[in-house]
DNA sequence: TCAAAACAAGCAAGTTCATGCAATTATTTA
DNA sequence: TAAATAATTGCATGAACTTGCTTGTTTTGA
């Protein structure tokens, strides 16, 4: 019976061996490490799961990808999908024949255009190319564009000139998505972004926060307006859901 | 013995792959992939469901199409895609480092926008929502989106106020997307475009004009420009062919 | 309208996986 | 050092996943 060195290799040992496996061919098969490492596809599989607990790796069946295989930005798209449908409609139902919208960008928002009633006859103005888009498909809704630098992150139009052009117009309502929203109200971490939503919010009758409820009690860095400038504040949430009651006081209205 | 790489493929390692043909081609046939792929076509059908309902691409009878195409007729779109990409190419050439440049919209501005190399520094003004995101997409490339009210059939933004945004601008290339074109210049249907073309012109140094060749003698109601315009009049075609002889000595250079 | 292509659904074979367990190996403690 | 404890590993089991194939249906384009 021949013993090779490789019987006596240990555990961190063996999962360094897989990482650089995987950086060097940005992927594995745990087959393949089980030859190689002359160890069973279990422990193969375990120490992949290990690393991948770790963010290390990516785990996919059959074995493993490098990180960099991923492309979890489109992800955020479906995510949530569901919930956003129904965030969606209670958020049309506060819409009426005439009105003037000021409307931001998100996934959320992007649901809200999407459904829109085809029969609406409304004016948007958006700061998000992704919305105007979405919103010009409905044949009865005038869209204004409102145009500036683009921001390579949130993919609306940020700088002095949108926020001056923002200030110019009087709208019914503003529908904002929110990034952050807890006890000190709705924040945000960017500050160009945050420019311009406060801008929105000045030049709107009525807020309108559309948001999934697992941002409900996230905090980021900057502030955008207080909880009593809400009027409507809608989740996919029945209104009367624990996770809201601390809000219920503070903005004139759940969905 | 001749066992690929692909033999072994992971499901997700095959997904990326695809999407990442989708991105580059931005369009799959099932039965292509199928044979690029080792697998059967079944498999690649289940592959391409999967994405799509993930929202990473659409899926279409026979193949599936990039994810962007969601907003515009998709039939247009894919319509003389080899040709586009062609013309892409030969614009890409005359794009340098440091250019301002201002560029309508259209299927063909789009190949473009979509085509770009991500290691040229250029500031980009655009007119149209799809490109702008397009664009935007390069992480060297500055975007700035014009703003107004978007058209209904063009998808770009028109009137007044966009007019006179350019007339404040001052870029090197004017990348123009062309709806007709023969002896009497360039020419369009709708009035208000026009206005927005006429003032992008004027604002740039330099005119290109990509197009498709089957727009080559065709002519519409409202004049653009004249032929003596055009710096640059690239189609897909070598040029030296016989269609493009009765523009040669009209514009300043035909590619 | 009709034939070819693409499709969905279900099935079966072959993998891959998670879990519990037992055997082995490493580490700690007395 | 020896015993106790902890960690690691391989194996067995049944569950879950992946894939190609078959069948019958739908879509497409001539």
């Amino acid at each position: 019976m021949i013993i090779t060195e490789n019987r006596l290799m240990l555990k961190k040992e063996r999962q360094a061996l897989i990482i650089k496996q995987i950086n060097l061919h940005n992927k594995v098969l745990s087959s393949d490490l089980s030859i190689e490492l002359y160890v069973s596809e279990d422990t193969i599989r375990r120490d992949l799961n290990e690393l991948a607990l770790e963010n290390k790796i990516v785990k996919v069946h059959g074995g493993a990808l490098s990180k960099s295989y991923n492309f979890t930005a489109t992800q955020a798209e479906t995510y949530a999908f569901d919930e956003k449908n129904i965030i969606a409609q209670k958020t049309i139902s506060l819409i009426k024949d005439g009105m003037t919208i000021l409307c931001s960008g998100g996934t959320t928002i992007r649901a809200i255009a999407n459904q829109l009633p085809d029969n609406l006859n409304v004016t948007f103005f958006t700061v998000s190319p992704l919305i105007s888009l979405e919103l010009v498909e409905h044949p009865n809704t005038e869209v204004i564009l409102l145009g500036g630098k683009l921001s390579n992150s949130s993919k609306i139009s940020v700088g002095g000139e949108v926020v001056s052009k923002i200030n110019e117009i009087k709208a019914d309502l503003c529908i904002l998505g929110i990034n952050g929203i807890d006890e000190d109200g709705i924040s945000d971490s960017d500050h160009e972004i945050v420019q311009v939503k406060k801008a929105m919010i000045k030049a709107s009758k009525q807020l309108i926060t559309p948001m999934i409820s697992e941002k409900l009690n996230s905090t980021l860095r900057l502030s955008v307006c207080s909880l009593e400038e809400v009027d409507f504040l809608i989740t996919e949430l029945s209104p009367d859901h624990p996770s809201l009651r601390q809000y219920a006081s503070r903005v004139r209205m759940i969905l």
